[in-house]
DNA sequence: ATGAAAGCGCTAACAT
DNA sequence: ATGTTAGCGCTTTCAT
């Protein structure tokens, strides 16, 4: 059985307390004393136990985070920020990758509660009923990141998707393309889904372009998705001559589609991305891809978070909106200037 | 503040005892005072606290998981399935994404022991004197994934990836080639370093090809390395016709820059990755690669922890190698047959 | 079948 | 400056 302080305070002929305090780092402790204590620590491999000191002071330093799928790499980058910065600022994280599990994710949510999690970061917006119910009345602070739920009580760290949208289209738009597919995300996701659409159509009106309904089709933000797609906006004669897709996973699996019918990119059809995923320089032609800022979303979701859990009352709750940027790498062709 | 099981107890009008023993599901206790129980923890919105519980049961059903990079669709991977596997068994994940941060690693290592994990999953090799000394010690079960340290005691979840590099190579070999390139891994990790490029110059000299100085480099795993390393092969003449690459994403990396280079994969240079990551499918040419069985090593991972868990004395401890294996896909050439 | 009480390992008043 | 003691929220003997 592992040494607990009492055995500790024996060993050193001190009291708990005593040892408690220089566990603590407190002052009041004469150095002979602090000594002592110490090399009881050591002789008996003494390590406090974080379960008991949570239990009193009633703050478990730990973060639960839901992640959609931590093998997309878009989620494992931003995953990987949240550790980070989490880990600077002394909490852990508890990670459930649901997979579309809603289930699983109630049960997860109910782990957080039952663990006391200091706060709790979700990073999707299918928020079911149940789910929406259990999380309103906890009172554990939430915040979303790079998504911005329909509920309104929560705060998000996201961009302005249909500005990022609008802009994508309109890059393409400004390389002389004029029909231009739309692989899209789930459009019951106001964040990925509505937004990115919204501020897609808009761009096309604001430049008299007519919405090419054939194609334009809606994925679920992975590779697989994104081939089957493109492969379906394909078939549609003529084809378009470029295509924006709302990640970058679904846009590399266009390219791929688009490579294994013997076409080119960008020299028949340029394809644009969503993300700013590492998958960009990864594929060729590299891809370009209207970016998040990953890694400043991750840290500032932890930020945010900290101070919520700090300042205990939510204060201005205010959504965070960080800048979209759009990358050029080699996966557009300026139509007018043959680039 | 949240309602603890004496509120609950107040509620319902029964002692402490009662709402425990319907809170853990036990007999002994009668409908009617079952009901009531469940209508006050309804009503107060009750969450058994896991911390108390935890302090009183010694047991606290969290695994602590060491992953080298979340991002790399290897680690990702796995960790997914090691999610899963635990959560389906009750067991929750804390995580630590070290990125060769060995202090991070000692101190989450610590962490894991205040926290009383019930288990621990190491997913590297590089183990230094401290962290060494301290996994020693520490009396908390540990597992290695897809790795074998040095130090004998612990058990490892494995292929056997002397074999494996051995039959990569094989398979260029029989593939017609007899200049073939080798970018490594880190030489001071036996499984992957070590073991590979061990497995590697057997095939070669078993088949009376020379060992290729020229086209040997060693990288880090990540496409960066790949990439770099392909450069450096590529520098010397005449450069081989196929290259081994002991990760996907390194022989994404050499992919990429032999397509940079203006050659053609795999016409002009076979090359072959290991791991078997969804990235073999993401790019094109689609990926040959040796691949290990990541799904199943992620579960049978937690499944021998648990195992350790849960017999309290280390058992047996025998390692488990799994069966690799060679998936061909798009970027080998046959040189005999010109396919 | 139900309850009282001790205790899990620690911190934090409150003495002294 | 150091020690005593009362909890933190729960489970678990041990009575009844």
């Amino acid at each position: 059985m592992a040494p607990k302080i009492k055995d500790v305070a024996k060993q050193a002929g001190v009291s708990v307390t005593t040892v408690s305090r220089v566990l603590n780092g407190e002052k009041y402790v004469k150095d002979d004393l602090k000594i002592r204590v110490q090399r009881a620590i050591d002789e008996l491999g003494y390590t406090p136990s974080h379960i008991a000191r949570s239990l009193v002071r009633k703050k478990t330093n730990l973060i639960g985070v839901i992640v959609p799928d931590v093998t997309s790499s878009f989620y494992s980058t931003i995953l990987s920020t949240i550790e980070k910065t989490a880990s600077l600022n002394g909490y852990n994280l508890l990670v459930c990758n649901i997979i579309e599990d809603t289930d699983k994710e109630l049960k997860y949510l109910q782990v957080f509660q039952q663990m006391r999690v200091d706060g709790i970061i979700i990073m999707h917006e299918k928020l079911n009923d149940e789910i929406r119910d259990l999380i309103n009345k906890m009172s554990i602070p939430i915040i979303f990141s790079s998504v911005k739920p329909a509920d309104q009580k929560f705060i998000s760290v996201i961009i302005d998707d249909y500005a990022a949208a609008y802009d994508a289209t309109k890059h393409l738009i400004e390389l002389g393309h004029e029909r231009i597919g739309y692989i899209g995300g789930d459009m019951r996701d106001i964040t990925s889904g509505q937004n990115r659409y919204a501020g897609y159509i808009r761009a096309l009106a604001d430049h008299g372009i007519a919405l090419p309904e054939a194609h334009i089709r809606f994925g679920d933000y992975k590779t697989q998705s994104g081939y089957e797609m493109m492969k379906e906006i394909l078939a549609q004669k003529p084809h378009p001559t470029a295509v924006f897709a709302v990640s970058d996973d679904m846009a590399v699996g266009a390219m791929n589609c688009i490579h294994d019918h013997g076409l080119k990119v960008p020299e028949h059809l340029s394809v644009i991305g969503f993300d700013g995923s590492q998958l960009t320089e990864q594929v060729r032609p590299r891809l370009t891809s209207m970016e998040q800022p990953i890694l400043e979303m991750g840290k500032v979701t932890v930020d945010k978070l900290l101070e919520l859990i700090e300042e205990k009352e939510g204060g201005p709750a205010e959504d965070v909106i960080l800048q979209h940027m759009l990358v050029s790498r080699d996966s557009c062709m300026d139509v007018k200037r043959g680039e």
